[in-house]
DNA sequence: ACCCTCACCTGCACGC
DNA sequence: TGCGTGCAGGTGAGGG
């Protein structure tokens, strides 16, 4: 269910603990899981593969074998990494199964079925279409105020909506998208192409500090190895949301009732005197 | 090209 | 206790 900071987190988890190490079977247990593969496909190409790096691009996150593959992870809403003993059984929607050559395993579980999984070659990996179309890295340089810009002008949702395109801003999801536009103090209903170059400005900032906060405090979160990819949200960050799951409580600046409202299926938050 | 709605799943909290 | 409803951090397909 992560968004970029918390998929950041599970990646730097998955570096520490199962970067090194030799893939000696692999299973595919949900076909739905990795549509574009056979189980058996599956387990061929990843047997006997050393997982060499772990790193992400926007919220997939990406292992880099040495048999010049890359498997493509999206957690979507429920995915999980789990690092399990023999001594384990595997919990319940355990999808997918890495085991190693020391009796442990790495097991992708997910309750609600929504995440995927694709084996491309690395020399190829940013033409797959889950990556190809994704809005540049919020933290690089083509990230820019001019670049967001340029995007607002080309749209004309509501600027919410459009915080949650990742092929016009990445990493930011339900939660991060209203926090960002609290901390800029603009309406999550305005249209894009109605946001002046000023406040597109400040939205550049907020976007890039509210995703900086989150990682920072994901950092500081102990990595417990038997859940190393939970991709949970910082350890109280629940009380770091400032509007978020707020309804009806004080805004943090002004005091007033915070918002809710719905758009595009999903709930926004907001303060409406303070954001405009 | 954009924009909107729905679909994909399970589980949990809530009101009756 | 149960049952129905609405909700959940994400996206893609399919329509207009």
């Amino acid at each position: 269910m992560p968004e970029l900071p918390e998929v950041e987190h599970v990646v730097r988890a998955l570096q520490t603990v199962v970067a090194g190490r030799v893939i000696v079977k692999a299973e595919l247990h949900r076909q739905r899981l990795a549509p574009d593969i056979t189980p058996r496909s599956f387990a061929k190409k990843l047997a006997g593969a050393t997982i060499k790096f772990i790193h992400r691009r926007g919220k997939h996150i990406l292992f880099d074998l040495d048999n010049r593959r890359t498997l493509i992870v999206h957690l979507r809403m429920s995915g999980k990494f789990l690092l399990l003993t023999s001594d384990d059984a595997d919990p319940k929607f355990a999808h997918a199964v890495f085991y190693f050559s020391d009796e442990t395993r790495l097991v992708f579980q997910d309750q609600r079925h929504f995440g995927l999984m694709k084996l491309v070659d690395t020399s190829k990996l940013y033409e797959a279409k889950e990556l190809s179309k994704l809005a540049p890295e919020p933290f690089s340089d083509e990230f820019s105020p001019g670049y967001l810009i340029t995007r607002l002008k080309a749209s004309n949702r509501a600027l919410k909506e459009f915080l949650l395109d990742q092929t016009k801003v990445c990493g930011l999801g339900n939660i991060y998208a209203s926090e960002a536009l609290f901390l800029a103090k603009i309406s999550p209903s305005k249209r894009t192409q109605a946001v002046s170059k000023a406040r597109a400005e400040a939205l550049f900032i907020s976007i890039r500090d509210v995703l900086d906060e989150a990682i920072r405090s994901g950092g500081s979160i102990e990595v417990d190895p038997r859940n190393i990819g939970e991709g949970v949200y910082g350890e109280g960050s629940e009380t770091a949301w400032r509007v978020y799951d707020r309804e009806n409580e004080a805004c943090p600046d002004c005091g007033s009732a915070i918002r809710r409202i719905k758009q595009a299926g999903r709930s926004t938050y907001y303060c409406g005197k303070c954001q405009r």
